[in-house]
DNA sequence: TTCAATAATAGTAATGATTATTATAATTAG
DNA sequence: CTAATTATAATAATCATTACTATTATTGAA
């Protein structure tokens, strides 16, 4: 029945990625942890990474442009593309109203509503100040 | 200044593209347009289907699971992917709703929000009343 | 603590969707 | 009609991700 077992370096990603706010990409993950272990290698990255996703203990963002993102914030949120630099931010928003949008739909559409995935593009607040 | 030059097989593609509502990945046009130009490449599709939506007569769907999707159908409106059947469905919304996530969006952000790309998940017509 | 069972790893090969390359064919302006 | 130029077919290359496999690490029990 495929007993999870403990290993170190499971325990190093997970522990990155809930440090950091920079939603990195397993290639990111990758060049971090091999800080501590220099022989880890990326298959493992991304297998584990699968693992605390399918676990709910991270938030795999899947996005059309390059890799996709990985997030140790497993509270429901969204997040915002900067068109501008290409990073992304969080945005949080109440439970009732990641609801309303799952209802609007559903009252356009013959059928039911389970839940939605969104990737919202903008200007984050470091390239409204600083536009260039 | 690379003018657009005229091709039947873009032709092909755009109509088949405005004529079907099953929003077919690149492999499924290639199926298609195939047996009108029996040697036409998937590479040839590929760079029509980018170029039809780069002018904006099509529509690329980014889908986490599997192959981008098109549709010939640009009036902005959402999509919904069956999780029972796997089938794409569209979910037609009006202007004032699309733009009203975008507020709800940007109330919540410290930043601009432009635009969103969101995929539902749910339960077609269809498999709602053939549940298998 | 030792040991066997078994899951995890590192290293590497394979996959799948997409894009790039290039010689040839089709389109078009004059 | 012809020259210029874009589009094509065929194929190779790329990129993110997954699969494979021999070796290593973890763990539960004797």
């Amino acid at each position: 029945m495929a007993t999870l077992k403990y290993s170190r370096q499971r325990a190093s990603i997970k522990e990155y990625l809930m440090q950091t706010h920079e939603h990195p990409t397993a290639d990111t993950v990758y060049l971090h942890v091999k800080k501590e272990f220099p022989h880890i290698s990326l298959g493992t990255v991304y297998r584990n990474l699968n693992l605390l996703a399918d676990m709910g203990e991270a938030v795999k963002i899947p996005t059309p442009d390059g890799g996709d993102r990985f997030d140790g914030d497993t509270h429901p949120h969204y997040h915002v593309i900067c068109t501008s630099c290409g990073g992304v931010s969080d945005l949080m928003m109440d439970k009732e109203h990641i609801r309303s949008i799952n209802e609007l739909a559903e009252a356009n559409f013959d059928g039911t509503i389970e839940h939605h995935n969104t990737l919202f593009y903008g200007t984050c607040a470091k390239c409204c100040r600083n536009p260039h």
